[in-house]
RNA sequence: GUGGGAUUAGCUCAGCUGGUUAGAGCACUGGUUUGUGGUGCCGGGGGUCACGGGUUCGAAUCCCGCAUCCCACCCCA
């Protein structure tokens, strides 16, 4: 038997509702914040993602799903979903036109990792991204957004924050950890001495212990940062509190993608398993330029749906509709009829076995329909139908005219 | 990529130190004395025990391999 490759999963049946009852919310509570959907190619350039994520990631260097196209394009699945926003942004000349654009997105995403719960290679998620404002208002808006979808699906979390700095302290902050992290190069772990080359600030949240018990002498990037970081974060904080949104300060809290600045945040459950984290964003304000637009400030966030799924509080399902069946061989072509009609206005389910009652209301009490409609040999012979409201209990014959 | 655990019916799982035709609950399906459901009663179908080898008179059970899922690391949503 062919089965489904490993990592991708299908998602149908309950999964689909559940999927699609998150799509909807988020994507109303999105569109409340003044976002509009964009759809972007799932196949890329290989280099927008090198550009972008940074060769240092993980994703770049080693997840993703890279080929060489019948053109001979070097391209690849995405592995997120900024990266081509941004260069649909820029390709739009959006970054030229000035003003204010918000984005939401979903899709399937892809990177070739070692699989587990939470951790799948085509996993899917809701992103939003927002080009041209530069105020940390929009930085506290995002989290009030990822706040309110996260709430309206009954799902608890931790939010968790932290600055990373921008190009004029993050540099310094870089270059006083890598010669910390040389001072004790000897005792660390061969990760964070690879770390030390790749992404000196993720040693910071190494699990060694002996690791950490001697970067509790390393300085702080929280310390570090210049003014206008420090003012930013300080008043982001005030926003936050001031609209009841608990947080903590996490000063290892890193981004693992290259082009984030200032403000990083993370939400986490602590009910998933180690793959924890249910949403993550922050401030890229350098990207646009990177990728050879006019320089934009721009900030996003991106949920894993795969990891919420379970987390999801759905609405208790409630009846809706109508069952029509038969219990006559002679009524069954009329019972078609009568629910292609129905169905122009209503969902209609119909059944094309005839049965006894008892039967047919167990059959439409499967489906969960609201009534219960049946023509026998009464009904057919008088030209009407008998209707049964399941939760009203109540019932009556009507004309089928009526009907 | 590294280390560990698991895999038996559609689902959740029993199945002892190898020994007749591999079980349960749920689900599905059929019937239930006069036309009343979700909540009665009786029946039925469904398993090459993940897959491939090996040991044995005999393997779901022991051994090896492989695949997938799960856990930790790594990485990240």
């Amino acid at each position: 038997m062919v089965k489904s490759l490993r990592g991708m999963n299908d998602i149908l049946s309950e999964d689909y509702e559940r999927f699609t009852y998150f799509i909807n919310l988020a994507t109303t509570i999105a569109q409340k914040y003044g976002f509009h959907f964009v759809e972007t190619p799932l196949l890329e350039e290989t280099a927008l993602f090198k550009r972008s994520v940074g060769e240092s990631s993980d994703i770049v260097g080693k997840e993703m799903y890279q080929f060489i196209d019948k053109g001979d394009n070097d391209v690849c699945l995405r592995p997120e979903g900024t990266a081509g926003v941004v260069r649909a942004f820029i390709q739009k000349k959006l970054d030229k036109a000035g003003g204010i654009h918000r984005f939401f997105y979903h899709g399937p995403m892809f990177r070739y990792e070692r699989p587990q719960k939470g951790r799948l290679r085509e996993f899917h998620q809701f992103g939003v991204e927002s080009f041209g404002v530069g105020s940390v208002y929009e930085d506290a808006t995002m989290i009030m957004m990822v706040a309110d979808i996260l709430s309206a699906c009954g799902i608890g979390y931790k939010l968790q924050l932290n600055s990373l700095g921008d190009q004029n302290c993050m540099p310094h902050y870089r270059d006083s950890l890598v010669s910390f992290i040389e001072s004790v190069e000897e005792e660390i772990c061969p990760d964070c001495q690879r770390r030390k080359a790749t992404n000196p600030i993720r040693v910071l949240d190494c699990k060694n212990e002996k690791c950490q018990s001697l970067y509790t002498e390393a300085p702080k990037l929280i310390n570090a940062l210049c003014q206008e970081c420090e003012s930013d974060f300080t008043k982001l904080k005030k926003i936050l509190t001031d609209n009841n949104i608990a947080f903590e300060i996490d000063t290892n809290l890193v981004r693992g993608l290259d082009y984030y600045s200032k403000t990083a945040f993370e939400f986490v459950s602590d009910k998933i398993g180690s793959q924890s984290a249910i949403a993550g964003g922050g401030r890229y304000d350098r990207l646009v330029e990177f990728l050879d637009g006019r320089p934009t400030p721009a900030v996003g966030f991106a949920m894993g749906i795969e990891r919420l799924m379970e987390l999801i509080v759905m609405p208790q399902a409630s009846r809706e509709g109508y069952y029509i069946g038969a219990m006559d061989e002679e009524a069954l072509d009329l019972v078609v009829s009568i629910t292609h009609q129905k169905r122009k206005s209503a969902k209609a389910t119909c059944e094309f076995k005839t049965k006894n009652l008892k039967n047919h209301l167990k059959g439409a009490d499967k489906v969960n329909a609201k009534f219960c409609c049946v023509i026998g040999s009464n009904e057919l012979k008088d030209g009407t139908i008998w209707v049964k409201d399941l939760e009203a209990k109540s019932e009556k014959v009507i004309s089928l005219k009526e009907f």
